[in-house]
DNA sequence: GTCTATGCAAACGTTTTGCAGTGGG
DNA sequence: CCCACTGCAAAACGTTTGCATAGAC
């Protein structure tokens, strides 16, 4: 679906290279916007969607944050939410590993784990 | 903050009792006005705010199916989202209680964990 | 009788869409 | 030279709010 190669795509993934953690819309905007000025809000939100439906971006329904998108890639993990500074981070690994999470007669096909608290450069 | 019982508060905590799981503001509101016909989408907004600020609800943020609420006074758990039916379960216990779950500087204060796949009644 | 809580409609913030025009291939 | 993609503005959607009045006490 995607057919063209364009500033503004670039300038939204390249945000996401060099963040390299998971994104909402308007930071995915204000960030862009530095690389190419005239970045529309619906361009942003039509190539989010675009990035998801290519495999390029995973959404994540944060809590807290709403809605979220990271780079697809990289290993199943989970994620932290820093109340302070308001980010979120990769955890590596995953905390359910080989631990029967769900009751007889429920069959458990996927699952999202989210932290939260304050992250090493908050904490004091 | 809540000063008088109205059969529209009424019916909307009747239908947590009854259901007896998470519930998103449509199911409350065309469950609701099974009980009290006239009920109105604003007053179960209002009212969903007033019985969180009371203590007796407490709002729990779906990754698939947005804001819920459920009863609180029952302890600490998590929830399972059944695909087929669209229902959320409560499941009992905790699956992270005495694991190291934040890596070295991350100060974990709470955690939330969501499952999904298929309930026992959807499944064959 | 007082004043909280409700119903209705307008307002709001966020996301999506229609459309004309730009620019990648 | 196409037509995918963009910017802009309007529409759509879920939630909140202002206001007049019903109804709890």
């Amino acid at each position: 679906m995607i057919k063209r190669k364009t500033s503004q795509r670039d300038a939204i993934e390249q945000v996401f290279r060099t963040e390299n953690r998971p994104l909402g819309v308007e930071e995915v905007l204000k960030s862009g916007r530095k690389i190419v000025k005239s970045l529309n809000q619906a361009t942003v939100y039509r190539n989010l969607k675009l990035l998801v439906e290519n495999g390029r971006l995973k959404p994540v329904s944060h809590p807290v944050l709403g809605v979220l998108y990271e780079q697809t890639g990289r290993e199943h993990h989970h994620h932290f939410y820093c109340r302070i500074c308001d980010r979120v981070f990769d955890l590596p690994g995953c905390l359910l590993s080989d631990i029967k999470a769900a009751p007889e007669g429920f069959v458990m096909e996927k699952h999202e784990i989210f932290l939260s608290g304050t992250c090493p450069s908050c904490t004091e």
